[in-house]
RNA sequence: CGGGGCGUGGCUCAGUUUGGCUAGAGCGCAACGUUUGGGACGUUGAGGUCACAGGUUCAAGUCCUGUCGCCCCGACCA
């Protein structure tokens, strides 16, 4: 892609709307624009950070055998009064009646909505395992939205849900989820700790968090740091750790994930049984399984950046390689530079060109904020002897090459790369 | 919802304490010239309901009342 014709819309200064750190790095990199408070835009940028987080969790869902499938944001209020949650959910649901008269409100979360498909879909133990998950907005009217996309009140959150006829089965898919969630957020560049939680409204017994180190976490974890065992923060008291007698320090996170057994509250409160081998009429075992993949976007920030901007691991970044061509009036630069954008494109290195008519510093600071791990760099310097630049985001590493040995290169760095 | 901070061209801010005449700067934008490996320089120019509403006053960005919006601290959560 060519920057002169993306929109890409770099700050200079601090935004004064942001404080945190990934907020701010979201506001001047161009991913994201507010709107109302906890309500935003997706710019290109973030946009595409957005489809990579995606894709990722698509994958390792696919492996896992979960079929993906999109769930309506509209609801009916009766669905949730049959739960029980119409009135736990409280002032966080939307609600509002349309022209008809019903009662609806905007999904914060699907439960009920899967339960009720699945409860028509399903009627024999045969028809079992289902393993479902969707990626989609959610709306929670949140007491206070903050740190940009961390809290939200329109979010993005993948769930996947689980359909057992007994609690062996329910188990499996739960550990399988777990793994899953793992290989997921490592492939995010995250390092993650997991706690056993508190179900909350959810329900159920079981529950475990996925929690990201962060300083401006909004929950507090206790953790080894030899192992990383951690457990959630309920009060003062030198604990140590079950595994290597350390002593647990206190840390702040953020919940990127949530995976619960739920057994049978929902399919119970709504009638959602099957016919098992034995000829009884049993209710369904169910599991859920929540990312805030939005959220996913700051976190990664948080972990991954340095003084000078956004470092993107490579599987989420908007792009995989940046090439820029210092002084575009310069044909021998522009035509080397156009050339290399052609042969990384052509081996599916998805490129940014930055073809700009801008002083070289102003490329640097954008191309630093930005964060593509890969940037090679065409200028006059180097040109001369056929030689390009081809710098490692994160270490800084730079390699001066041949011109011809350019595309290998860039592959070799990002085949080595986290 | 309670406590704190803030709201002035697209962005970052000064000016508000102590009211005074056509509201300022830097960045960005447009044009021209000089520059060209880490956010260049000069000249010229465009761009403003000073968040909104009401009030006090000869006079309000500045004082008073109310409202709205944003950020931070607490309870909620992916």
């Amino acid at each position: 892609m060519l920057w002169s014709k993306s929109f890409i819309t770099t700050l200079k200064e601090m935004p004064q709307e942001a404080e945190t750190l990934s907020h701010q790095l979201m506001l001047r990199a161009g991913l994201i624009r507010m709107l109302l408070a906890g309500i935003y835009s997706y710019l290109p940028l973030g946009y595409r950070v957005l489809a990579r987080v995606e894709e990722v969790i698509r994958q390792e869902m696919d492996a896992c055998g979960a079929n993906e499938l999109l769930l309506p944001a509209l609801q009916p209020l009766d669905l949730w009064k049959k739960s029980g949650r119409d009135e736990l959910m409280g002032e966080v649901m939307i609600r509002f009646t349309d022209r008809r008269g019903r009662d609806l409100c905007l999904g914060p979360t699907h439960e009920e909505v899967v339960t009720e498909l699945v409860k028509n879909c399903v009627s024999s133990y045969k028809q079992l395992p289902r393993l479902l998950y969707q990626v989609q907005t959610k709306f929670r009217d949140e007491i206070r939205p903050r740190f940009g996309l961390i809290r939200a009140c329109e979010f993005i959150m993948k769930d996947a849900y689980s359909f057992d006829r007994n609690e062996e089965g329910l188990d499996r898919n739960y550990q399988l989820m777990f793994e899953a969630y793992k290989r997921i957020f490592a492939r995010c560049g995250l390092r993650v700790l997991t706690t056993k939680a508190d179900p909350g409204v959810m329900g159920g017994e079981v529950s475990h968090e996925f929690m990201v180190p962060a300083s401006n976490g909004e929950d507090a974890v206790l953790v080894c740091e030899e192992c990383d065992h951690a457990k959630v923060y309920t009060e003062e008291g030198k604990e140590k750790c079950p595994n290597c007698n350390t002593l647990l320090k206190k840390i702040n996170a953020i919940e990127i994930g949530h995976i619960f057994k739920l057994g049978t509250k929902y399919s119970s409160a709504l009638g959602a049984q099957f016919s098992d081998s034995d000829g009884q009429l049993k209710p369904l075992r169910m599991g859920c399984y929540g990312i805030g993949v939005s959220r996913l976007i700051p976190t990664i920030i948080e972990q991954n950046h340095d003084a000078e901007g956004i470092i993107w691991p490579k599987e989420v970044s908007p792009f995989k390689a940046t090439v820029v061509a210092l002084d575009i009036t310069d044909s021998k630069i522009i035509q080397a530079a156009g050339e290399i954008y052609a042969e990384l494109t052509q081996r599916n290195i998805d490129t940014l060109f930055d073809e700009r008519d801008e002083r070289a510093g102003v490329k640097f600071k954008d191309a630093d904020l930005v964060g593509i791990p890969v940037r090679v760099v065409v200028g006059r310097k180097n040109i001369l002897y056929n030689k390009i630049e081809v710098i490692h985001r994160r270490s800084k590493e730079t390699l001066v090459v041949e011109r011809k040995g350019v595309p290998d290169a860039v592959a070799d760095m990002l085949r080595t790369m986290e």
